[in-house]
RNA sequence: GCGGAAGUGGUGGAAUGGCAGACACGCUAGGUUCAGGACCUAGUGAGCGCAAGCUCGUGGGGGUUCGAAUCCCCCCUUCCGCACCA
């Protein structure tokens, strides 16, 4: 492939030079400032954000590909007249930056500098119409000191705490959030998760739990996909909390301090079918139930069984149930009967109270561990079909049904039974009916070095102290030692730990971790609005003025992390009153649920190659730098859209972009062809009104496909448009007739200015377009130059096609059906037949059934 | 197991109740060029046929309809989530 077109002898002079015109076009925007978007416009606004890149090295055609779908959606809506901003940067804390620094022997700022630069210089070859007054990266002090305002901020509303959790630890990349584990292994190295205590900062998500669940109603503009991922993670269930009696151990409590066993359960309608107690092996009063029933070896061993089973069943289903008693009893509040209480594995401490009523006969886990131990079942429900056969010592029974030999709440139905159970239990003070969430706290915090420090202090005599917002940011140290790495550098260097305590002034030392970089991503997307502000985190006029955002494009790996985490924060941010977004109405009255900042969610396909993935670590990527010198970024745009839908997956073929590359220089073809010839009246008139149509019909079409992100049959529209000029150029075949192919190829490069923006230009200045073409106004069609004179329809006998008939566009039904059988081939079918019934759809068809 | 998405030529894909395969890639033949992974023209779902044309055809089976890739029911396959959540 030619780097140079121009450079051999003999060449036909002006062939379509890409490294040319795509250096001068982003020359032109970059110093022209086109892109920037400003702060004050008349213009109704649009913000396009895409997912801002991990800068890990080189950008391949997987990156191109995501990138470009945002790209042509802001330019398009730019050139409809709204004011865009499309703002880029670098989510750039995080584990491959350090690794890399172990790797080199370079500290990770380093490291990350580079790739940044290199990322940046990327993203310029690609013509993205990105603002680049705004870019933000996460690493660099002006930001994170907000990201750490932001935690200090939380904590002092008291949305942040410490506790001993039992955490996901890898034995390289030491703490994972819930996330970061994939089948029990690492996200990042496969490696085997277990589990580890350890005390950890952990912001309350759970107290908007419900609120977070209400917003997805309001989100019609996000997949159904991701709706329901965020909905099936938040996880709500609606049930009861009960009380069980445990007189072995309250006995020797004085009144009113006497524990319980607290179960939560769905189908409190079973209760009277429970026939024993499952708790989980670390549950709070595993330990005191089993000394009263003189368990506590045997506890204790089995404690340390389940812990390692942990590790080695990632997969519930394979992990055989088993158990022991505590040897102790407990009440059932409803019947007083005594039930044995067991410790399970199949009992999990983090859900609900870490307690269970074990019913066997209606749920399939209790039956199972039930069959295995010898405890009796009992049947509870029966089915609303009394044809239905149910026998709950073979299977259990877990559809809902009617109740039986359940005392006064006999033959009532679940809804019936549960409301009368809740209020019964209520009345008795034995519980309550009760809402559970799936979701867990967030834990901020990570043993790494390369993050947000937390801005924590603690200190001897005060405890945790936060560092006051004029001492922020706490700094990264300039170097990290990473000579022993199984250690954060943070944790090993003692200057830096060295402080004061914000409150006595004694000394302290600072916390050593830093923030999950999901806290880094989650607010980026306001700082877009403001980013610059040094003063504050960002100004809210600027950011009402701006958000929400109106597309967000990304993959749709972050579908419940970093969507959840950005909505959480901006959700308590618009609580404490540092943002407003959502604006009164008329009434002054807040839109309830006018709080969420990403109104619109696109999650693009992913890109392979060779059958896997495009990732480097595959070692299947094509250079973004390789794929712009050999057939340059607007061929690879045109590929990256024309390959498939924009939200499926696309294979990656060489082939594929040697296509794109034929299209443009095609394109670049005729346009010299055409502003070679001489500027005159067309004498043609009959051709030079085809050329119209089809710009009409192509405006038509690729606009309205780009609404609808469309862009692969927007693209194919283009193709067709370029296939019927060359068609009628060729026809035309002489020079005096180029005024409809003049304004046939500028409005050509309008519509090819959000694919392949700088061809575009080229076209547009050489058709003495006014100014720039990505400045230039979209054209409209006339919906009248849409309609043709004469239509072909086909004609159908008994739904199958017999032929084709042309008609006049306004032709009568009559007149159809005439025309129809006057046509040989259709006559043939109608010959000996009776016609009981003709049918004509306007402009698409005509049908004859017959017997 | 539960939930979601998908299944159309040799390939990527079009068509969301009305001409299946738009637009490309690939392939075949011809032309053109000193040469080219350049360009142009024609052909290209399968079967039958000299042809006009006919039959079949959108994972499989059934249904609704004058008409189904599209709507409904059952089944198969693939991919992706979640998974002892009580």
């Amino acid at each position: 492939m030619d780097t140079d077109n121009t450079a051999r002898g003999g060449q036909r002079a002006g062939r379509y030079n890409h490294i040319a015109i795509e250096k001068k076009w982003q020359d032109v925007w970059e110093e022209r400032g086109t892109f920037v978007a400003a702060d004050s416009d008349p213009r109704p606004k649009l913000y396009v954000l895409q997912m801002f890149p991990y800068p890990s090295g080189n950008l391949h055609a997987g990156h191109v590909r995501n990138y470009v779908i945002g790209d042509a959606i802001a330019r398009f809506w730019r050139m409809k007249g709204y004011n865009v901003m499309h703002p880029m940067g670098y989510d750039s804390f995080g584990l491959p930056a350090e690794q890399a620094a172990i790797d080199r022997k370079i500290q990770p700022a380093d490291w990350i500098e580079q790739c940044i630069s290199t990322a940046r210089r990327q993203f310029k070859r690609y013509g993205f119409s990105f603002d680049w007054t705004r870019e933000v990266n996460t690493s660099a002090p002006d930001y994170y000191r907000w990201t750490q305002w932001l935690f200090t901020t939380f904590y002092r509303q008291g949305l942040v705490y410490r506790k001993q959790i039992e955490v996901n630890w890898c034995e390289e990349h030491g703490v994972l959030a819930n996330d970061e584990v994939k089948d029990g292994a690492c996200w990042r190295c496969d490696r085997e998760v277990s589990k580890k205590k350890m005390a950890q900062w952990l912001m309350r998500t759970t107290d908007y739990a419900q609120d977070l669940l209400e917003g997805l109603d309001d989100l019609p503009g996000w997949t159904q996909r991701v709706v329901k991922l965020q909905t099936n993670w938040i996880g709500r269930s609606e049930g009861t909390h009960a009380d069980f009696a445990v007189p072995a151990i309250t006995d020797s409590c004085p009144a009113g301090e006497q524990p319980v066993l607290r179960i939560y359960t769905t189908r409190v309608d079973t209760i009277f079918g429970c026939t024993f107690m499952a708790v989980a092996p670390d549950h709070p009063l595993a330990e005191a139930m089993a000394a009263a029933g003189n368990m506590s070896d045997k506890l204790a061993t089995f404690q340390e069984e389940c812990a390692s089973e942990d590790v080695r069943f990632k997969v519930a289903e394979e992990k055989p149930k088993r158990g022991i008693p505590l040897g102790v009893n407990c009440i059932n509040p409803f019947n007083g009967e005594e039930i044995p209480v067991w410790a399970t594995n199949y009992v999990v401490s983090d859900f609900g109270t870490g307690a269970v009523m074990a019913v066997p006969g209606h749920d399939s886990r209790d039956h199972a561990f039930a069959r295995e131990y010898g405890l009796p079942v009992r049947q509870v429900i029966r089915p609303a079909d009394a044809a239905v056969e149910v026998d709950v010592q073979r299977e259990a029974y877990t559809e809902k049904g009617l109740s039986i030999n359940s005392g006064d709440f006999d033959n009532m139905d679940f809804h019936t039974a549960k409301a009368a159970m809740d209020n019964w239990l209520m009345h008795h003070h034995h519980g309550e009916s009760a809402v559970q969430y799936r979701l867990r706290d967030w834990n901020m915090g990570r043993q790494r070095f390369w993050g947000a420090p937390i801005p924590m202090v603690h200190c001897t005599a005060c405890g945790w102290q936060p560092v006051p917002d004029s001492e922020l940011p706490v700094r990264l140290p300039a170097e990290a030692d990473y000579s022993d790495i199984r250690v954060s550098p943070l944790a090993n260097d003692e200057d830096w730990k060295r402080t004061k305590c914000p409150a006595c002034g004694g000394a302290a030392e600072r916390d050593t971790d830093t923030m999950t970089t999901f806290m880094c991503s989650a607010w980026y997307f306001l700082r877009f609005c403001d980013p610059h502000n040094d003063n504050a985190i960002f100004d809210p006029a600027k950011v009402a003025a701006w958000m929400p955002v109106d597309y967000y494009i990304g993959g749709q790996e972050h579908a419940v992390g970093h969507l959840l985490y950005s909505r959480f924060i901006t959700m308590v941010l618009q609580k404490l009153g540092y943002l407003q977004l959502a604006r009164p109405d008329f009434a002054g009255e807040l839109p309830k649920l006018g709080n969420e900042p990403f109104r619109r969610l696109f999650n693009q396909g992913m890109v392979y190659k060779d059958g896997a993935k495009m990732s480097k670590s595959k070692g299947n990527v094509v250079s973004s730098d390789e794929l712009a010198d050999e057939y340059g970024a607007d061929t690879a745009r045109i590929f990256g859209l024309f390959g498939g839908p924009a939200d499926q997956d696309l294979e990656w073929t060489t082939s594929g972009v040697e296509g794109g590359l034929r299209f443009l220089r095609r394109v670049y073809r005729l346009a010299q062809a055409v502003s070679a010839a001489p500027n005159l009246e067309d004498s043609l008139p009959e051709m030079a009104e085809n050329a119209v149509r089809a710009r009409h019909r192509a405006v038509a079409g690729v606009s309205e496909d780009l609404c609808n992100w469309r862009f692969n049959t927007a693209i194919a529209k283009q193709m067709e448009y370029l296939n019927e000029l060359e068609k009628l150029w060729q026809q035309a075949d002489g020079n005096d007739h180029s005024g409809a192919f003049r304004v046939a190829l500028t409005s050509f490069a309008q519509l090819l200015s959000p694919f392949a923006p700088h061809i575009a230009e080229e076209l547009w200045e050489m058709f003495d377009g006014p100014g720039l073409c990505a400045d230039s106004e979209w054209p409209i069609h006339d919906p009248a130059m849409l309609v043709e004179s004469t239509l072909e329809l086909p004609v159908q006998v008994n739904g199958k096609l017999r032929g084709r008939i042309t008609v006049a566009a306004a032709a009568s039904a009559e007149d159809c059906l005439a025309a129809a059988r006057a046509n040989e081939d259709v006559a043939r079918w109608l010959e000996g037949v009776s016609v009981i019934k003709e049918i004509v759809v306007p402009g698409r068809m005509v049908t004859f059934v017959v017997k």
